[in-house]
DNA sequence: CGCGTTTGACCAGCGC
DNA sequence: GCGCTGGTCAAACGCG
């Protein structure tokens, strides 16, 4: 039977887990991005009801629906359909000259049917971000009739299916090339961490001497607050690095409770909860957070316990290490500057507002929000829209989540951890202390650009400003090169520290620019954008690493260098910094 | 009716 | 001790 209706079928769809090893916005607009599926060994041929089941790593062969075809005679006889697949080679036709190609509203690159007119404009790929990468290869038109299974097409098919492994295998091999990439990435942060643990310790045998007997204050020093200081984090970097003494000696004997101590045992009314102490009025009461990793990674719980109660003394050791870090995260406060119109940034989490009030010199009021995604979790922010430039809105945070994050706020989450961990540890050294804030730029930061850190001695709370008001891009709130600036409590003054680099903005630019130098090295189209959103949530994902590079950060921080008069044209030359897209 | 926001009151720290 | 200020609470209120 001869048939006019044109040989459509829908060659593929190509599922991948997006979770896996992207998110799902790498993927967008981005047709060439099969370069580096990473699994693409097994594919099936058949119609589409075979397919129930679609799994990373299928390449699906199906027939389209009889509704979507564009039949001249009207001959929708599905089982002829069935009989006209054909296999495209849709891996030379992905790679087709991007100058012969134009792209849908969505920016996806619409074949453009150059004997088949009928098909022009039908899209050659359509992206599903919802269920992972789908590219549909549709409506390739042919002016063969449809006469069922004739050798031909069956010749033809076969041959386009040798095609195909072909390019699948081409594929894995690329795939390989990016775990190798991946690989090296991590080597060389392995590297970077044993060469700044190398030099922490050299650093401390240079400190030791000088610094003397601590401390100032002459105060009792726990054993355990022995550790919080410098030393500490020279020899464990991967972890947070305890507030010390910040020339408060409040800040420093005062030990707070991570969230389920400080609202649940601590006291059971609610408002002695929310009453955060203040100074050291609070000795008697204070109580220890031990953090006990639980089986499942993702998530730790944290345990209320009394000091003393540690049976094993190297455990003890650790865990009041991190009771303090974690405790002084508590009072450390990031505060991220942004341009916006709205009266919050959106940051992934939800917020419920539980005050405002007119604070002292700024005619707009100051809100308070509470985190909610999880029962009793410490995290607060206050938004206030700044004096000087109102359309500048300034979002301070305070605390840590105690609860898993979506995707959408680890970016923040991440970035005001590690920032209120660079700015513990710059405050646990002495007020001279601050120091060669260029160093991490030249050494492990190329990818960075400048920024500026001013130390202030009005904070309440050791503050650090993030400043995205300087970005180019007028866009979507972002966490892009910040100017820095962090206010430390103590009669330190104020001085101007210069180039001292964002690390969690720095590090999703760093990862920016491998996934750039290979999206460019195998040909893909990797928008800086996408990547840094997820390069960061993969950060975020991972607290170890968090932890090193704060600690690292600490490490500069405290260094003890002389560079205070270095200036950020010295910084910015040294620098290469990623233009914006 | 439930949930979130508003707003006055309250508390604590700090400076004088 | 007093007043100022920041931070929080909780009843009242508004909205869907």
């Amino acid at each position: 039977m001869e048939s006019t209706m044109r040989s459509e079928w829908k060659v593929a769809s190509v599922v991948v887990d997006p979770d896996r090893y992207y998110s799902s916005s790498f993927f967008s607009n981005k047709p060439t991005v099969l370069n580096s599926l990473p699994i693409l060994t097994n594919y099936r041929a058949g119609g589409g009801d075979m397919f129930p089941i679609r799994r990373c790593g299928d390449l699906v062969l199906e027939k389209p629906p009889v509704a979507d075809r564009d039949c001249g005679g009207g001959d929708d006889d599905p089982d002829e359909s069935v009989k006209r697949v054909d296999v495209v080679d849709f891996f030379a036709e992905r790679r087709f000259d991007d100058r012969s190609q134009s792209r849908d509203g969505c920016g996806l690159p619409v074949k453009r049917e150059s004997s088949h007119g009928e098909a022009a404009a039908a899209p050659l790929r359509e992206l599903d971000v919802n269920t992972g990468l789908n590219l549909v290869m549709a409506n390739r038109g042919s002016d063969e009739s449809d006469d069922g299974s004739s050798a031909s097409d069956s010749k033809r098919a076969k041959i386009e299916l040798s095609q195909l492994q072909t390019e699948l295998g081409r594929m894995t091999a690329e795939n390989v090339k990016l775990k190798e990439m991946l690989s090296h990435v991590s080597n060389n942060y392995e590297a970077l961490q044993l060469h700044m643990m190398s030099l922490m310790k050299q650093q401390q045998s240079s400190l030791q001497p000088e610094n003397g007997p601590e401390p100032k204050n002459g105060d009792h020093e726990k054993p355990a607050e022995k550790k919080h200081g410098v030393n500490a984090g020279l020899t464990e970097p991967r972890r947070f690095l305890a507030i010390g003494r910040s020339g408060s000696g409040a800040e420093t004997d005062e030990v707070l409770s991570h969230s389920s101590s400080e609202d649940g045992t601590q006291s059971g009314s609610p408002q002695a909860a929310g009453k955060r102490p203040r100074g050291d009025s609070k000795k008697d009461n204070k109580m220890v957070a031990v953090r006990e990793d639980s089986p499942n990674s993702d998530t730790q719980v944290w345990t209320a316990d009394k000091p003393g109660n540690n049976t094993n003394p190297n455990t003890a050791k650790a865990s009041i290490d991190q009771q303090s870090a974690e405790a002084t995260m508590r009072k450390a406060r990031v505060s991220v500057r942004a341009r916006s119109e709205a009266p919050m940034i959106s940051d992934g989490c939800q917020w419920r507002k539980y005050g405002q009030k007119m604070a002292k010199g700024n005619p707009c009021p100051r809100a308070y929000y509470r985190c909610t995604m999880a029962v009793g979790c410490p995290v607060r922010k206050q938004i206030q829209r700044c004096a000087e430039d109102r359309t500048i809105l300034v979002t301070t945070y305070e605390g840590n989540h105690n609860h898993p994050l979506p995707p959408a706020a680890m970016s923040m989450a991440s970035t005001t951890t590690a920032a209120a961990a660079m700015l513990l540890s710059g405050s646990m050294s002495s007020a001279d202390g601050l120091m060669n804030p260029n160093f991490l730029a030249r050494a492990m930061l190329p990818a960075c650009s400048s920024s500026m850190a001013t130390i202030s001695a009005s904070a309440p709370f050791p503050t650090v400003t993030l400043d995205l008001t300087h970005t180019a891009s007028p866009g979507p709130l972002q966490l892009q090169r910040p100017h820095l600036q962090a206010q430390f409590p103590g009669p330190i003054g104020s001085q101007i520290l210069t180039s001292l680099p964002f690390i969690t903005n720095a590090l999703p630019q760093i990862f920016t620019q491998a996934l750039h130098n290979q999206s460019k090295f195998s040909g893909l189209q990797v928008s800086q954008d996408d990547s840094i959103n997820a390069v960061t949530a993969a950060i975020a994902a991972d607290p170890s690493f968090t932890a090193a590079v704060a600690a690292t950060i600490s490490s500069i921080i405290s260094g003890g260098g002389a560079n205070h008069s270095s200036n950020n044209n010295h910084n910015g030359s040294s620098i290469t910094s990623i233009p914006p897209q």
